[in-house]
DNA sequence: GTCTATACACAGATAGAC
DNA sequence: GTCTATCTGTGTATAGAC
């Protein structure tokens, strides 16, 4: 899998749910046709997250919206009925593909090195091709409200845990160090988000996704893997 | 240095910044007594933090902090002439006290290993006392403009440079193995981060700032420290 | 389906009494 | 110094023509 593929397999994906998402919405939906909605609610969406991560979603007025699309006041409220449903629909979408997409990638290893590394990877290229989605996400989860607040901060941690027992398996299999296997997720989570918000610094620096994703992989198995003691003295013993 | 003497130490540079703030600001507020000046700063500031960590500095209307303080909309105007300017003055306080503690501690250790120990502890403790002003300034740096945008951008990568030059440090030394060091001290600043932006849920599993510091320290040990590799194969050894 | 025009609420900011 | 009352701009959302 590189990058390429990744891509494509992303924007496949974000039709697919665009399509998923209007047959569950048709009710609330007022535009009719199909082709019209997926066409128009992918401008929406990118749209707002464009103007959202320059100024934050709660400064992204209607009519700064309307400007970006292209679409008139009016027209807008064809495609949600409150700027609020907006926001959910966005969150709800990103939140779908990822997990899918996570998932499938994790699920394709079993031993838990190859899962680890796997997860990351996956992690950095996902959040590489959906950059603007995933800062968007971060940054706005504190404006829901209700049910679709938990929601959110349930998927956050969701990925939490996928980290947490992975290493907890290494440690059972005795792959991995026994370290807190908790903390341990949260900072290579902290690690990943890193590169979704603040890409900016990144990208100056020219550091690539996969130099990226090895630097975090190989900071991550000095800590936990094993046998990775054993590979560190000899190079100790062999550079100095 | 314990937690609580560095409360007080955070307190008494507050209230002192407060004043200096004021001495630069003279012209632009209009209230001249300083005792009432910084009296009420400090419950601006502080109603200003916690509403905009609930909703957002933007969704935070006047009326709403008018309401926290306490103080009516007009009283308010005497102490900034508008809410960008309420907005400038909290961040460029929060800037100077961090600057000002991060270095004094900073330079009260010359050996690179200890340096690194002491930056990451301080910083730590840091953000645990000052959390809501960290979480602010983090959230709300984007809506900045002109100038004092770019100061805290500028902020922000100050503190990185710190741990770098230490790490690069440590490596020409020969105490710290050489590897990225740029990219080291981005993970680390993630991690340290990761601490003031999910508090809750390090307050959730009853995780404390010294327990969080010991393991940033040992995950960061264990990739950079030279001698470190010796401790990991004996243990390697004794335990199985 | 999409447009323009507009209703209505609420924001930031100020004036002037006390 | 602080209050209340108010000005003016802008926000979200809708109505009704095309």
């Amino acid at each position: 899998m590189n990058y390429a593929e990744f891509q494509q397999l992303v924007k496949v994906s974000k039709q697919d749910i665009c399509r998923e998402s209007f047959a569950e919405n048709r009710k609330k939906i007022k535009v009719k046709k199909e082709k019209t909605v997926v066409k128009n609610l992918e401008r929406i969406f990118d749209a707002t997250l464009k103007i959202s991560n320059e100024k934050g979603f709660q400064a992204m007025s209607m009519r700064d919206l309307s400007r970006e699309t292209g679409l008139s006041l009016g027209a807008l409220y064809g495609y949600f009925s409150s700027k609020e449903e907006l926001l959910d629909m966005l969150q709800r979408q990103g939140r779908t593909i990822t997990k899918r997409i996570l998932e499938e990638h994790i699920n394709s290893e079993v031993e838990p090195a190859a899962k680890l590394r796997m997860a990351i990877r996956t992690h950095l290229y996902l959040s590489e091709v959906m950059q603007p989605w995933f800062y968007f996400s971060y940054m706005e989860t504190k404006n829901l409200t209700g049910s679709e607040r938990k929601k959110a901060l349930l998927s956050e941690l969701y990925t939490e845990k996928i980290f947490a027992s992975i290493l907890k398996q290494g440690q059972e299999k005795g792959v991995f160090v026994s370290r807190d296997h908790q903390i341990g997720a949260g900072a290579i989570k902290a690690m990943l988000q890193d590169w979704y918000l603040k890409r900016r610094k990144y990208a100056r620096r020219k550091v690539t996704v996969d130099r990226y994703a090895s630097f975090v992989l190989e900071f991550v198995e000095a800590f936990y893997l094993t046998s990775n003691v054993t590979t560190q003295l000899f190079r100790l013993k062999t550079e100095g």
